[in-house]
DNA sequence: CAAGAGATCATCT
DNA sequence: GATGATCTCTTGA
């Protein structure tokens, strides 16, 4: 079943940890495209340095400062798209970004969009992921209890998981080192970093 | 296989 | 005018 308001309205590591093993659908005129959620990373509040909300409440942020259940997307290093949820309170600026998925559906479509790769390597990284999902700044403000995108609890029970240092925040001075990036363990789905 | 460079643009100063 | 919550290709061993 699709995930209501009130899990998005959770503590973002709760949240972070909970996406675990859940389904991303995405409904798009080329067909639907689905994957299980295998890796994420929580950017939590005003002081972590990492999260773009650290800034300050500008255009740019302002969707993190909203309702919880929302997509952030934004464009980085002029290429990627990323793909965030918007958790907490209002005023609360707290998203989670989803890093990695495993792909069960609709993968000849994600070939198409990205190349004739390995399912491994097809999203196996936040800017890897948008691209065969057909995700772009469109979808910033997405309601994830739309019908466009969302994702599914399926009541799977994962293995194990495992926490580490989030990837690619050298900037973010004692920030970087909390341990809010969440992974399956051994899954073969994840990003390197 | 590991390491490094280049690609390219929205956002904020 | 600087700088990224990255990816891919090229290089060299």
């Amino acid at each position: 079943m699709k995930l209501a308001r009130d899990f998005y309205q959770q503590p973002t590591l709760e949240v972070a940890r909970q996406l675990l093993g859940k389904y991303l659908v995405r409904k798009h005129t080329d067909g639907a495209t689905v994957g299980r959620i295998v890796e994420t990373e929580a950017y939590i509040g005003p002081e972590d340095k990492a999260c773009h909300a650290s800034k300050g409440r500008t255009a740019r942020t302002e969707i993190m400062f909203g309702d919880a259940g929302h997509a952030y997307v934004y464009l980085i290093y002029g290429f990627h798209h990323m793909l965030n949820i918007v958790t907490e309170k209002n005023d609360f600026p707290a998203a989670v970004l989803i890093r990695a998925v495993e792909p069960i559906k609709g993968i000849d479509v994600m070939q198409t969009r990205r190349r004739a790769t390995q399912p491994r390597t097809l999203c196996s990284g936040p800017g890897k992921l948008c691209q065969a999902f057909a995700i772009d700044r469109g979808l910033n403000g997405a309601d994830l209890c739309g019908s466009l995108l969302y994702i599914e609890d399926r009541a799977e029970s994962i293995a194990k998981i495992v926490a580490t240092p989030r990837i690619g925040i050298d900037y973010a001075g004692r920030w970087k080192h909390k341990p809010w990036r969440f992974v399956i363990k051994d899954n073969v789905f994840v990003s390197k970093g």
